[in-house]
DNA sequence: ACTACTTGCTACATAGCTGTTGCAAGTAGC
DNA sequence: GCTACTTGCAACAGCTATGTAGCAAGTAGT
């Protein structure tokens, strides 16, 4: 992908760049290539040197956070541990990424190879949820899909209020999980 | 709020405007006038005669919605219903609101009368949760925010993707409360 | 020290969106 | 049928964001 090696000083810069962009762009999702630049403390022509279009510095800030977490993923050793403790883990590294990458996640997927890591994500995922509900933690008539979509509104949820940066990572990760699996109900209740 | 009573075709464009806007801006928050316009199959012109500014159109959707949303609410009979009753009755009815004016509901709160509205909604949600914990249905020991924040999740998520046109409201209220109280976790599983 | 790279700055070109106005044609309501 | 309202169209002004280019100063890497 990148065509030529770039030197040091420029490596960092388009770090600054694509962190700044991500703080900025969170807060407000039409904010302009000037008001990154400001926030990343270089000029504006310094992002359209490394960032051609707009549209190209979004999909870079996309492939990057996909591969941060795809890696978080990964080492949650997804496939070997146990299915629980692997939740557990991959929930933990999960929010971190996610806490500092919710802009590029949510950006519309715009036909990049970001997407291809995103797939590869969602099938492990997948897979972990299937081997829990063989394992008997998930109720064996309960949809695979509304369990992928239930854990991701409450990742979504947890991410994005500003708690994250308070409450440690494991204290919010148990509450998924938690809430996940046992919902909020009373088990004496009867419904 | 309305200054002048306005004649029926012009009321008739205005409802037309809004619900277009609503779909455009759903799919790209950041469409321009014209394609709302478009959309409404008016002319742009129109649309800058009924709504001065783009901040005023989005701000009536708001408050329209936030209206739509505070009907629905009422119509549950949150106060004097079984609790549990109300809290299917609501949600169901909640979600048609959330569904047909999803970004209105999402869009940010800037200061108007549509803030009102939507505190007053939350404050009855909290009062329903807070009856909910004293029947034993939610757990004595869970944090009445959380359980908002869940519930809110849980709207979002069933409202956005798009099987909430296809299947009935019903089921999905039913598969909101149903994994907000329970869960997605096998009662006989240990944790 | 030398070279190639990188950056800030200024300036410029362009495009698109926003908001306004005037006018002509049509329509709702009486 | 009359009037006032409403709409589409065309034209315009202003602004902002985007993207490009050149030049001078500074810095990484050798």
């Amino acid at each position: 992908m990148t065509v030529r090696p770039l030197r040091a000083d420029a490596e960092r810069t388009v770090r600054t760049i694509l962190e700044a962009a991500e703080r900025v762009l969170a807060r407000n999702p039409s904010a302009s290539m000037e008001e990154i630049a400001a926030a990343a403390g270089v000029a504006r022509t310094t992002v359209h040197r490394r960032f051609a279009t707009r549209e190209a510095l979004v999909t870079t800030m996309r492939t990057w956070a996909s591969t941060q977490l795809a890696r978080a993923v990964d080492e949650a050793r997804f496939e070997t541990a146990p299915p629980l403790v692997a939740l557990y883990q991959a929930t933990a590294n999960a929010l971190e990424v996610k806490v500092s990458w919710g802009f590029a996640m949510n950006s519309a997927p715009a036909a990049s190879e970001s997407d291809e890591i995103m797939a590869g994500v969602v099938a492990s995922c997948d897979r972990l949820f299937a081997r829990l509900q063989r394992a008997g933690v998930l109720r064996a008539d309960v949809d695979l899909i509304w369990v992928r979509r239930v854990y991701y509104a409450l990742l979504h949820e947890v991410a994005q209020s500003g708690d994250a940066d308070e409450t440690d990572t494991d204290t919010l990760a148990t509450q998924v999980v938690d809430t996940l699996l046992r919902g909020v109900g009373s088990p004496n209740a009867q419904l």
